[in-house]
DNA sequence: GTCTATAGGCAGATAGAC
DNA sequence: GTCTATCTGCCTATAGAC
């Protein structure tokens, strides 16, 4: 992702944004030419045809979202604080409007070239991995139900997000995500049985 | 829905088919004459514009999906065997290699036409509306957890259903789904705090 | 590395014959 | 109601100057 020079990345922060507004076929090069500032072709000297700036996206997204979860550990020792933390990117993202970037992927699913496909599964595999080690912590917590599935329950939340993200951006309204997560953080949480 | 005559039905059901795989924005007209058989000037004859015909298809979904509920409660008398009647219908989809209808659409919301989005909002509405009465007759039925939040459990469930499906999709593996979803059902269910 | 210029094709949409 | 023919504009992509 370093390799990529200051323009590159601004038509990565251009297409990331279009992507998740419209989705990553409803917008072109020359759409990101008019938010970039540099002509279609200087875009098509970084990113050949479109199936490339797909996989770079899809790229780039997997190494922030990684980092992003190392710092919510850095700055959450409580496994609950930690979900309840990704779930407020989630929250912060629909409040913009915007639809998971992943998730837009996924549903754009047939033309991605297949290495995209391939990361995007990784991105999802990656963020239920890190789920699952936070309920694992929430059970030594005391905190999370020690009954629970905690590789179901981790593709459980996953699921919720993007659902939820769906269905709340629909409505328009980023309460209904909220509202969703928290009726099922009080089912897979301690409180709930006790 | 019944206004429309045998070749208007062929191209929604065409565009639905087309939409369920590719999304609203990636398919055209002169894709629709390709399968329907009929020319584009023809297509527009009966939806004049792109958005028109984004309006009717979600439309006669709703009408549809409608239907299917009412004969789900029609052959399941037990809430938990409605549930599940009605997650098969999306592993069906599913294994077909479509995503949801309206969860497609949703993802191409900034392409729709604001009655559209209306119509979308309605569709979600009505499917966790029929999914709260499910859970109050399983409660009454002693299958269902009497302790939960009826409303946001139908958005969980419905959330649950459109991430797993979309998530499932991009694994390319429905079983997915069906697991995400047994974990659902497990935590809600009586038998699992008893 | 960024530009101008342009290719070749497809997009959504319309006019008018039958 | 369905067709042929066509418009205008945008699409992805490339060639070649600077």
């Amino acid at each position: 992702m370093n390799e990529l020079n200051a323009t590159a990345h601004k038509i990565l922060d251009v297409a990331e944004r279009l992507t998740q507004l419209h989705g990553f076929n409803a917008f072109s090069y020359k759409a990101l030419q008019d938010e970039v500032g540099v002509k279609t072709s200087t875009i098509h000297y970084y990113f050949p045809t479109k199936q490339d700036l797909a996989l770079r996206l899809v790229e780039r997204h997997g190494v922030r979202f990684a980092e992003l979860l190392k710092q919510i550990d850095g700055t959450h020792t409580e496994a609950i604080g930690r979900i309840n933390a990704l779930a407020q990117v989630y929250i912060d993202t629909l409040s913009q409007g915007k639809f998971c970037m992943c998730g837009m992927l996924a549903s754009d699913l047939l033309a991605l070239p297949e290495q995209a496909n391939l990361r995007l599964q990784e991105f999802f595999q990656q963020v239920e991995a890190w789920l699952a080690k936070a309920l694992v912590l929430g059970q030594e917590q005391g905190r999370i139900h020690s009954g629970i599935d905690i590789e179901g329950t981790a593709s459980l939340l996953l699921s919720t997000l993007e659902g939820g993200m769906l269905i709340a951006r629909a409505h328009g309204c980023s309460a209904y995500l909220e509202r969703v997560m928290n009726t099922l953080m009080q089912q897979i949480g301690k409180a709930y049985t006790e």
